[in-house]
DNA sequence: TAAAAAACCGATTGCCTGTCGGTTTTTGTT
DNA sequence: AACAAAAACCGACAGGCAATCGGTTTTTTA
């Protein structure tokens, strides 16, 4: 799944914004950009048809928010571009990892220790 | 950078085997498929153009080997597609940690512990 | 130097995002 | 119920990229 610029723009507006129709999302991003009020409705159609976003009709218009946030889509993201590289039963995150642990910095080592820390401390039920 | 699927097939092939030119990996991958000669050759030469292959002339024809193995691709291919949702000095894979980590099995989570380990040793210089 | 092999060029198809105009449907109001 | 306004929906076209080759040029080799 391929995403374009201005739907790219779009989650991220909705990361941070309430949920919006299309009205909203043009007030903010398509004035600056110049897009059409229908441009800004078809990209949001299209992202809910991709799942990424979810909507329900208040009053007049369909209201729309993020679906997925924006964790959970990087991890998405990262699953569909690796699939094909990563063997079964392999897990696209740790394959991922593998990759790229030598970019990571001593900082980020220690989150990652501690993040997964706490996964651990969850399963233990505390 | 955007992969197609013959592109894919075509670096996964060149991991496994020496260097080849256009006819051996037509011979293994375009039979199967149907592509002509032309195809592959396309193909292995859109792939040198975005750094992914290598190639020198020997004899009469090109053999091209792999530039990057499947874990720096697999590196590179999540930088590209997460680098809009990122922040700076912040790293997708932690990201994408904190979303899919409660998907991860515990022999995956010691997995992933045992590659941080192994990083740290790395870096004490052992 | 001529035949064979390979490289290179250009064109077409198909898919996806961006982009809207125009039409239909829905909604809210007399 | 009728109508105007608002929004949704449909269809079309442009631009970009992978896949796909036919055909031509260049390079090799015999």
């Amino acid at each position: 799944m391929q995403l374009g610029e201005l739907e790219k723009q779009v989650l991220h507006y909705l990361w941070n914004a309430a949920e919006s129709d299309a009205k909203q999302v043009h007030a903010v991003l398509g004035q600056s950009r110049g897009n059409s009020l229908n441009t800004i409705q078809s990209t949001l159609d299209r992202l809910f048809k991709k799942g990424l976003l979810g909507r329900t009709k208040q009053g007049h218009a369909y209201y729309y928010s993020a679906k997925v946030d924006r964790e959970a889509l990087i991890a998405k993201l990262i699953t569909n571009v690796t699939s094909d590289f990563v063997a079964d039963g392999e897990h696209s995150l740790i394959a991922a990892f593998s990759s790229a642990s030598a970019n990571l910095n001593d900082a980020q080592l220690d989150q990652l220790q501690t993040l997964i820390e706490a996964q651990r401390k969850l399963r233990r039920g505390g």
